[in-house]
DNA sequence: TCGCGGTATTCAGCGTTACTATGTACTAGT
DNA sequence: ACTAGTACATAGTAACGCTGAATACCGCGA
């Protein structure tokens, strides 16, 4: 993984994950997976759950433990009213970089 | 300017500087000015030249000191060829990073 | 003449975030 | 007993943008 996605990151990742949780409650493991699928090669699951925490000390998420089959339980996180609001936050504020960039990757050809 | 946008900019904000010194040559003062006119309303001077310092120093781009009729001397800044290899870098990474987010987004609603 | 505002750059210290590396724990298969 | 896969946690590090302040040069009005 480039070093430069890794700072494009900062700050996207947390939009990721909530935007995945906004479609289906999940736990870190399954998020993990599921982002290295995707192509984001290289994320760490340290990472992963390492942000489930803030996300989780802010009020963005509920969570519920559930056993698995498989081995420890699982943290499932759900995004709750003021979760699904900062995700809103997110998309306008993603929405408006986003523009901004097209603008100057246009003109730059 | 919401804390949002200071992390996403992060790895974004010297892909954007890099795209302005693509199109034309360029100094500091001059380039916050205008990503405060495109909006990116509370960008700190401070930051802008802390990423010059920060992308001369990688060899990305090339620097001329041009006397001012108004204060001291400007600082102008060009890309040369390993910038804009970076700069190409920079944009098929975000290219990547920008569909991923376009999905979630459309799946999310 | 003095100070003020606009131009222009620099720097130390801080907070946030993602990565590295490692450790823990539970289950199933060999 | 050992290994591999599942699942979570955390201490330490590096990078980056922000805050706040300082420095310097110029022209204009009081």
């Amino acid at each position: 993984m480039p070093k430069q996605i890794t700072e494009m990151l900062k700050g996207t990742l947390e939009g990721i994950v909530l935007a995945i949780l906004a479609g289906r409650a999940a736990y870190g493991y399954e998020i993990t997976t599921w982002l290295r699928e995707q192509g984001f090669s290289d994320i760490a699951e340290g990472t992963i759950y390492a942000l489930l925490v803030r996300i989780e000390q802010r009020g963005l998420v509920d969570v519920e433990k559930v056993p698995s089959e498989k081995g420890p339980p699982r943290k499932v996180y759900s995004l709750n009213a003021a979760g699904r609001e900062y995700l809103d936050e997110f998309w306008n504020n993603w929405g408006f970089l986003s523009e901004r960039l097209e603008q100057l990757r246009k003109e730059g050809q």
